[in-house]
DNA sequence: AAGTGGTCTAGACCACAAC
DNA sequence: TTGTGGTCTAGACCACTTG
């Protein structure tokens, strides 16, 4: 594994390789990180460990793992190593809600307080399905949830989930957890997401869904659709909110 | 300007110095884009040339090269060289535009018609000026377009920016202009944007926009304010923009 | 003191583009 | 053929964390 790039030897069994070696070696931490050899928030080999793993130098791994940690799936710890990303932790927490007050302070209002609705098993309908790359009718969780910011009702949630991979997820489950959603996918479920993607629009609620947020029918809302996926780009969860912009907004850096 | 960072040689005057080497040198290059020694689309010198500049090795020429291209402010082209990024290239055009039509192909609907409805100078009121950091009554150039898409008018857009580096501007010169407004200022007046902060929320227009972007009143619209930033984040255009997303949407990529 | 990631170097070779 | 950026290596040393 040396030299040439489309090399296939032991270390590097079924890649089907014509990348750069460093490449190869990011796609091969990937899958031991898909497949759970290390869980978020451990530790991953050292960078020597692991190019002696692969028969790579220390440079070629240090360029792999420099590609992962850009794409937030590790974090590097000068000093105390590499750790898989995690979304169980204080800082970090809420990292795909890009909505803050106005004045700009997001912990001067406190943690946002969470109210389960429902949470209930229905088969997925055409639209759904298509989002989490499910067949139409296959089971999916649906749950509904407000959140308050600052304690006024903020945020509507509606969210759904594949059936399979979240068996056994609860009304009570979601609201117990102390920190955010994803972390609880980690931890109890195993489910990492990686990425997401937002499709933003301006509309008008139903008259449940302004009864519940507070407003009235014509108060204008935010509605967030998110695509948010795992590993290798799989779809994991559809979200779609229902954001109140009279005291937030959403924040977007572009560069 | 080998061994100790925070050495400053002949090649690195006045840098306060005590970072990493590669990134003094990134510094330096930074200047030198700032300065205008290469201009936007131009080719910069070779990593060779550039490390014989520094005194350094390519190597740390190039991870300094690397966090450049990473943040968009050059662009890299195997076998050609290292070119100064800019706004008027066919590919990137609207590259801080994002609203995109629903079926997600944003070339069929062809390029965006532009129509300026007034460019004037004015006194900056409290307001504008803090977010361009001017003072209060500082001459700023304020201008109001409307943009299709497909024939249909969707975006209106007021637009702030200082007096001093924008003088001469005039709503024929903004109108016709074939490319992008970022492309124009790069050309006309030297300031590329190089990144940008936006605030987004949902509202209702009042009778004018609504007027002008043919709709009614009743029509939830997106609000987007946009801060765009030249080099060290110097403020240089506030934009106000209202989104019609009946047809369109807001996309946006979390990782 | 030992181990980790972070920086820096020097040299080799590869892939791409232009002449 | 030449010159560019892209990859890979090997080894040195620095900075931070822990025992």
């Amino acid at each position: 594994m040396a030299q040439t790039p489309s090399s296939s030897s032991a270390a590097a069994p079924q890649t089907p390789a014509f990348s750069p070696l460093y490449q190869q070696i990011k796609t091969l931490i990937l899958q031991s990180l898909q497949a759970g050899e290390w869980k978020p928030g451990e530790l991953i080999p050292s960078e020597i460990e692991l190019a002696a793993r692969f028969r790579v130098s220390q440079g070629t791994v240090r360029k792999a793992i420099d590609e992962l940690a850009a794409e937030n799936l590790v974090v590097r710890r000068q000093g105390k190593g590499t750790f898989v990303a995690t979304h169980a932790e204080q800082q970090v927490q809420y990292r795909f809600l890009r909505l803050v007050p106005d004045s700009g302070d997001a912990r001067a209002e406190g943690p946002a307080q969470r109210r389960v609705l429902e949470c209930k098993r229905v088969r997925a309908n055409a639209d759904i399905a298509r989002c989490l790359a499910l067949r139409t009718g296959d089971a999916v969780l649906q749950a509904r949830r407000v959140l308050s910011l600052a304690g006024v009702p903020t945020i509507l949630e509606d969210i759904w989930l594949p059936g399979q991979p979240f068996k056994g997820l609860t009304a009570e489950r979601m609201a117990q957890y102390p920190g955010a959603t994803y972390a609880m996918f980690e931890l109890e479920f195993g489910v990492r997401m990686v990425r997401a993607d937002e499709k933003i629009r301006a509309v008008l609620p139903d008259s449940e869904q302004a009864t519940l947020l507070g407003v009235d029918a014509h108060t204008p809302l935010l509605s967030v659709e998110r695509l948010a996926c795992t590993y290798h780009d799989t779809p994991m969860e559809l979200r779609r909110g229902l954001y109140r912009t009279d005291t937030h907004h959403y924040h977007n850096a572009l560069s």
